[in-house]
DNA sequence: CGCCCACTTGAACGTGTTCAAACGTCGTGG
DNA sequence: CCACGACGTTTGAACACGTTCAAGTGGGCG
């Protein structure tokens, strides 16, 4: 079954203009569409897949396990974000993939990819970037996992995750989807739930924001990015991607 | 001036195999180089780079500073690498590169790269390739930063720091140049200086390494591995790349 | 209604930080 | 040759941030 790449093109286009036969290209990339419930392991740490997955509708995570129970998050995913674009080139996985919601994600063939590269020369370097902001995203998170104390590296968070989600059309008027459960935060965040808890506490005591059901509502962007100490400038959406 | 690939051409070639018209292409690659004194500033966080750097001699190290003097260095890099490749794609700097010890650097346009990719397109994947390890190395880091406790830490990064080195040869029966200070192993294991140093007395304490005067000695190395949880999987060596 | 799950709370504990001072080595200059 | 300063390392003591264990709350859903 074939299925619309839309989410894509739409990701790729936030950030560089493509030409219609790339746009084109990227539409009519073969696609294996499948729904998956939430908390579903889609690759795992030492597969060796020949395919990559776009993410359509909801969430990805990725994450490695450390002395068989402790759980690092190492990215969460949006649509139209392609989480394992590296094993096109790094043959073993050396972390997991998985669903945080249902999510429909399409399963698109290397082949297919290194074809479609190799037709549209410029789309190599549209991939290859992503994989590079994937890497800054990284810089960043290791940076408030080391250095930045449990409610900025929240605030920090929550700052990231709606910028991104905002430039892929994703926030409406200050309010984003975040799916996300405290101890799974916690797990992003190299934090224990019980401490994930207290910190969420302490934050909401200054109105920054409303975190409830999922949803994330940002009540004074400036005052959380201060809390963050966040600039936008390592996601590299060319504009400077400020927001609300 | 120019000067001698060497070094990128034996890193590129320790995982996959070149093309003798490919090697003769990174050989001849149009370098300027200099040579810089211990911690000294290469490029800086919000540059524009126009050019990417090789380390030919020492090492370099990418760091960022957070709330104006704590730092988080990323990651330390060795000869046959190039640090800033990214900035081929990203125009922005949103990190710093600086060396750590006196080094000796080749200064490459990225006209130049592109064009190198350009006659040779099998080169493309190995670039990319590179800063796909640099990130699966970030990831790692990752789950130190949040997951693993100081000793482990530690010993992880020795683990590390030997099994590169030695890929590139550079690792002579058991002993690796490490020439870091406690303070820096802190900055980049997210650690105080002061307990970096009490939880090396305590690794000391078991005999699986040496660590003085720059030098690291490997004692006991699957000790050092099982003290680490250390894989090498995450390197991505082709061969597993297991050393002593 | 009852169960499950996420969230919340309390209390004791532990890892890691901070501040301050001292030690040793090495290179410089008197 | 010795004095001095710089720097990295080491030590101690008080403290803070974050963890762990355990129990309790509350909403959603079968």
């Amino acid at each position: 079954m074939s299925g619309d790449a839309g989410p894509l093109v739409r990701k790729l286009e936030s950030i560089v203009e493509l030409a219609p036969e790339e746009r084109e290209g990227l539409r009519t990339l073969p696609l294996t569409i499948r729904d998956l419930r939430p908390q579903q392991d889609i690759v795992h740490e030492g597969d060796r897949p020949t395919q990559s997955c776009l993410v359509l509708e909801g969430f990805a995570l990725r994450y490695k396990l450390v002395g068989g129970h402790r759980r690092q998050i190492l990215a969460f995913h949006i649509p139209g974000e392609i989480p394992d674009l590296q094993s096109l080139h790094l043959k073993t996985m050396d972390h997991s993939l998985a669903t945080l919601t249902a999510a429909r994600i399409g399963f698109i063939q290397h082949r297919a990819l290194h074809d479609l590269m190799a037709r549209h020369p410029r789309l190599t370097g549209v991939f290859w970037r992503e994989t590079l902001i994937d890497a800054a995203i990284f810089r960043e998170w290791m940076v408030g996992l080391g250095r930045r104390r449990a409610p900025a590296r929240i605030a920090h968070f929550f700052c990231e995750m709606f910028v991104r989600l905002d430039a892929i059309g994703l926030a409406k008027d200050r309010v984003i989807r975040l799916p996300v459960t405290q101890e799974e935060l916690g797990d992003a965040l190299g934090l224990s739930a019980v401490h994930t808890n207290r910190s969420l506490q302490e934050l909401r005591s200054q109105n920054l924001f409303t975190f409830e059901g999922g949803r994330l509502v940002i009540n004074d962007w400036e005052g959380l990015k201060r809390a963050a100490d966040f600039d936008p400038l390592y996601l590299h959406q060319g504009s400077g991607g400020d927001a609300p």
